[in-house]
DNA sequence: GACAATAGTGTAAACGATTACATTACTATT
DNA sequence: AATAGTAATGTAATCGTTTACACTATTGTC
């Protein structure tokens, strides 16, 4: 491999004069510029990162720590990032932790000792009880979920209000007996919950039922079965993310009842699946890419001051009204 | 940042000594490695993983390289990869190319330096012929699309075989007017176009049309209204990848057609919304799991033994039969 | 022409690990 | 008791950069 070394011979100069052209720091004459860049054309130099980055101790490197990539919310952060941390020259090392405090953990540390710059991290609520003591020595950025009593950068949807609109939304078009599914994981559970109570507290009504499952088809898929089979059935589904959607969207299928008119089914996350299938899925569409933007964005802005203090950022979710909702039939 | 010569200060040894201690290389007495270890556990030590890549001249990091993360293919296989490699105590690093063959290069370069140990590649039918003499200097294995004239180890799918039974099954079920739609960015458009074209001779038949697009929802939305609003209409569409299926499914839904009635849809890859719109679509499914870890398992075994000749793992599809190519009614 | 200031470059010490080689401390053999 | 052989550890070079500091060459000022 060739070094700095071998240009700094060929180019007749220094190691660190080569050091100082790719630098681009002043002073260096334009002739001896000239001559350094001729000969790493000539060797095809290109520096070592890993050496850098020890120099430097740091690197070029995000960490993003997610639950699943596969997760359609996660996919489309996951892109962000990637995109928003490119066009900065920095790469992207993908964690994926399913919802598991332990790989949370060794995730984490495994950053740290890859000495990345900066983290983007979605954590669970348990990692948050547990590990409420765990001091983000990298600068990091949390997103989607939030952690109490901690001085960090967040990127949040102001969950309350989404979920009080999809709330509003059902209760406009007629619904009566809702039943709301939450994720058990996340922070982001208990706060859609809470938008929903107070949207059905406000109107005097009281949920169908509150329920709190883990996140994933199959829990989602139990649950909406369960309440289709008793005896009493709930007129529509408040599923707090996709997964759950999905769950419940294939129970309804299973029941072979009709949406909306057996049922509505409503959600979070804008999924593939959501916009084609007959009829479309409501949801609460949130700005993916901007979030992703924005967690990339803070996490420079505290790379380049890192004691400012944290600062959070709260989106606005994006009601999308589709069929699985419409107006109900008397 | 406490280092190893804190440790070994601590505990009253050389570096090369704790250095041992963490590799588990004998000879160590066992009350040296005690005092080390109670060292370690006391600073919170950890080893720094660039200095020890920089002087090992290699990291635990597999860089993989796809069009878009997004893509149901290429999420399922990073997951897959980033499972495997994760067992083996790697990370991955995420690059996405958009299918541009400018920016693949600009990842293989900065994998390069960046000293990953390995990258998985899907690349672009325009890297395969512009940077044809391009040297792999770090082991790379090709997943998805080959590359030709190359030695270098690959998993792909059976293509050629795959698109026949698919369009046996098309045909089977009483199809007759099939148009083609594939992809225009690899090699498994080709590949797979002549699987269905061989399978339509066979029955003595030939294509409604064969069309090669950019792989891309809008260019198979457009390419399959033009087909749609002929005064001819064919009466299936083969796709070659889900980007098209869900382009042609959005065309056919614009049109209000019924499918299978009017127009079956058949394509490559398992995606949430193929499953779950009504009647499912006919896939290909790719075992995506596998082609991951194999191609995780293909790299370490180069590794481990650099010089043995290059290898391919050839994949069979699964065909999964669903409502969106029903036998077709008189 | 002496001196200061600045521009341009080089020297060498880091960064934190690994490891070839040197060294010391034992144990066994004669 | 001397010697050889091995076990256990230490010393110091190395990986490829960056950068504080030292140094020389050039220019300007009086």
């Amino acid at each position: 491999m060739t070094s700095i070394k071998d240009v700094a011979k060929a180019a007749g100069v220094s190691t660190a004069t080569v050091s100082r052209v790719l630098a681009n720091k002043p002073p260096i004459r334009p002739e001896t510029r000239e001559r350094v860049m001729a000969a790493i054309a000539e060797l095809n130099y290109r520096p070592n990162l890993v050496a850098r980055s020890l120099r430097a101790q740091k690197s070029a490197k995000i960490g993003l720590v997610v639950s699943d990539i596969r997760n359609p919310f996660f996919t489309a952060i996951g892109r962000a990032v990637e995109d928003a941390a490119y066009e900065k020259g920095y790469s992207v090392l993908m964690c994926n932790t399913d919802e598991n405090p332990e790989k949370e953990m060794l995730y984490l540390n495994l950053l740290h000792d890859e000495n990345v710059a900066g983290i983007i991290f979605s954590p669970t609520n348990q990692f948050c009880t547990q590990a409420a003591d765990f001091h983000f020595d990298i600068p990091t950025v949390l997103i989607d979920r939030s952690m109490q009593n901690k001085e960090a950068d967040m990127v949040l949807l102001d969950n309350v209000s989404a979920a009080y609109e999809l709330t509003e939304h059902l209760l406009a078009n007629g619904y009566r007996k809702i039943a709301g599914l939450f994720g058990d994981a996340s922070t982001t559970g208990p706060e859609r919950s809470q938008g929903f109570k107070n949207a059905l507290k406000a109107n005097g009504l009281s949920p169908f039922s509150v329920e709190f499952v883990s996140p994933r088809i199959r829990s989602g898929f139990s649950a909406a079965s369960a309440l289709l089979q008793g005896a009493d059935c709930p007129d529509a589904i408040f599923t707090s993310n996709s997964m759950l959607t999905a769950g419940a969207f294939q129970a309804i299928r299973e029941f072979k009842m009709n949406i909306p008119g057996e049922i509505a089914l409503v959600g979070f996350d804008v999924t593939e699946w959501g916009e084609f299938v007959d009829p479309p899925i409501t949801v609460i569409a949130q700005p993916t890419e901007e979030i992703g933007r924005t967690a990339v964005e803070l996490l420079f802005q505290r790379l380049s001051n890192p004691n400012r203090s944290a600062r959070t950022v709260i989106l606005k979710g994006n009601l999308l009204k589709r069929g699985s909702s419409a107006v109900r039939a008397k």
